[in-house]
DNA sequence: CTGAAAGCGCTTACAG
DNA sequence: CTGAAAGCGCTTACAG
């Protein structure tokens, strides 16, 4: 026969107290006597008694729970952040929605949506393409509490963890300047992208401050993706004065390109090297292992979630985003280099 | 002024109706009448009314959410699983939980304790280590609707969606030995995991059923990530006549091994042929481009995601796992033997 | 330190 | 087709 799980109820009537205590004493709160407390602790192991969240959620007009909005989880970039996200909301007990916004991103009314039936409590955003105003489902006007991380929208003054990419490109840059290249090109993220434009305009500054040649043949669109990063190298091939050298705005793309090269008998880093931006697992195995930027993935979703959980203690967000430090990698795709080349 | 979000009563006033019709009229019941119906949902646009989970989630004594249990989201493997079970899922407009297990095998009482609270109605495991005993959390000593995903627990009769791990593992070594290799080596995942198993059962069986050697010294010991797989190119190194061709557990470990084949000076394909197993997107850009065996990844969510969603309408599950086909996807990373290698 | 009671925002048998 | 009412399992001011 099937009978329903105990709650509190019948927690409260075994240990002949009431509901109002055996749920003070469930939650730590110090108003009850050590003696109460056992009687109240045993009495819930006796009956099996199993907390419903969900009770306490509709009670606290709350949804316990955050939504992460992942551009793409195939991607082990993000699926990393989400990994630093998820190992900081378990430890308070908060649930993590996964939302991949691939496809959705069009409609993005299909996530005010589904945010505004009261789903999430807050909610971090991985991808910055996606209008904020698309989370003003609140009542009042009012905004869930929201951080965006990695990625950010272009306008406004949203609260934002984000990795030094000014810094990251000019570290990439620097590098191949350092090895003796004046002619370096950029294989592009997506256009619109902060991160394109970010990296993009560092590329460029960098090249100006080193009296070098911003030359736009060698600026490759892309969009991140190991396929661009192949459509880059079938670009670079049909030009006839190349560079010498590519700074590639993430490792997917730099590793597209190497590959496609090297199915056309161009040698990284003899004949080009090239420049990664992520770190991600993969790059110190490839062939040749990637010269790249490391970005602090983990920790990009480590602060992003402690932010977010700053947010809803009502603590607000800090002015400036966080800006998380970067680090330039040398393995073996970037060469000095050498007067055949 | 705060004021609280309109409820059904808000709608309910206005519309000048009881809250029972409004609940109808939102839940699409039939039995409303075309103008009630329409009375309510004007009335629902005009007060600005959100539809709250938390509070129907409660009445229905369910939680509206899934919990996914991945041994490591950092792993693009499983990540693109849990693409194909989100996309399912939302559809269903049911919540994703992400639970990484990496780190709380350990203390598998952890993952017990958080699904115990009601937070799920149902659970798909990508960890085949996990005791399902972790799941009897229910009342009634029931346990959560339950399906398996990729890996599964060896004792008892799961419910489970998998790849044809016996199958993958004739195409790779069947494979090589039409290439002409004799002397054929396996890197193992991580011991005691099922798919270890049957991958490298699958291997023994299809070695001596072509009446070639099963050399101990060339099966090496790994756990499916990049580090072990150089592992397993540092033992291949130092052994006296080590196999022309590996079949690796996966492709990380695949790739890993090349790498540091190629660190000390031995080509791929040219004195050793390597075949891995996923079929990961990196693996075609790979320098070689990798030969494996290409599991149907992101369809493992799907289907298990269906699976589940049949389980909680309470439909059940099959008796037998659903095994989805794996391909043999022949690229650069093998070649014919040669006599010099 | 503890209890009685109201209430979170829905759903759903029951009655009409 | 519709309404009145009970109830999902908690929390929390209020009173003592």
């Amino acid at each position: 026969m099937i009978t329903r799980p105990p709650s509190i109820k019948d927690v409260a009537r075994l240990a002949g107290v009431s509901t109002a205590t055996v749920s003070r004493t469930l939650n730590n709160l110090s108003s009850v006597s050590p003696e109460t407390r056992e009687l109240v602790m045993a009495a819930a192991g006796e009956v099996g008694y199993r907390f419903n969240q969900v009770a306490r959620n509709l009670r606290r007009r709350q949804s316990g729970a955050i939504a992460v909005l992942v551009p793409n989880l195939g991607n082990p970039f993000f699926s990393d952040i989400l990994a630093g996200i998820e190992s900081v909301m378990t430890q308070s007990s908060i649930n993590v929605l996964v939302l991949d916004t691939y496809g959705l991103s069009a409609q993005s009314a299909d996530i005010a949506d589904y945010l505004s039936s009261h789903r999430a409590d807050g909610i971090i955003c991985l991808d910055g393409s996606l209008d904020p105003g698309t989370f003003v489902t609140q009542h009042n006007s009012g905004v869930l509490p929201l951080v965006f991380a990695c990625e950010w929208p272009a306008a406004g003054n949203i609260c934002s963890v984000r990795a030094d990419n000014i810094r990251g490109a000019q570290l990439a840059i620097q590098h191949l300047v350092d090895l003796g290249h004046t002619r370096i090109g950029h294989a592009e993220g997506p256009a619109a992208n902060v991160l394109t434009i970010e990296r993009c305009r560092a590329t460029i500054e960098t090249l100006r401050e080193n009296k070098l040649a911003v030359e736009p043949d060698w600026f490759f669109k892309g969009d991140f993706s190991l396929e661009s990063g192949a459509a880059a190298a079938r670009q670079w091939l049909a030009i006839d004065t190349p560079p010498s050298a590519v700074f590639c705005a993430s490792d997917l793309m730099a590793i597209g390109m190497i590959s496609e090269l090297n199915a056309n008998g161009i040698a990284v880093p003899d004949d080009i090297s090239v420049v990664g931006f992520d770190d991600i697992d993969i790059s110190r195995y490839f062939v040749p292992a990637l010269t790249t930027i490391r970005q602090p993935t983990g920790q990009l979703g480590v602060v992003a979630a402690t932010t977010l959980l700053q947010q809803l203690s009502a603590e607000g967000c800090a002015d400036s985003p966080a800006l998380l430090d970067v680090e330039l990698i040398v393995r073996a795709s970037t060469a000095r280099l050498t007067p055949g080349s």
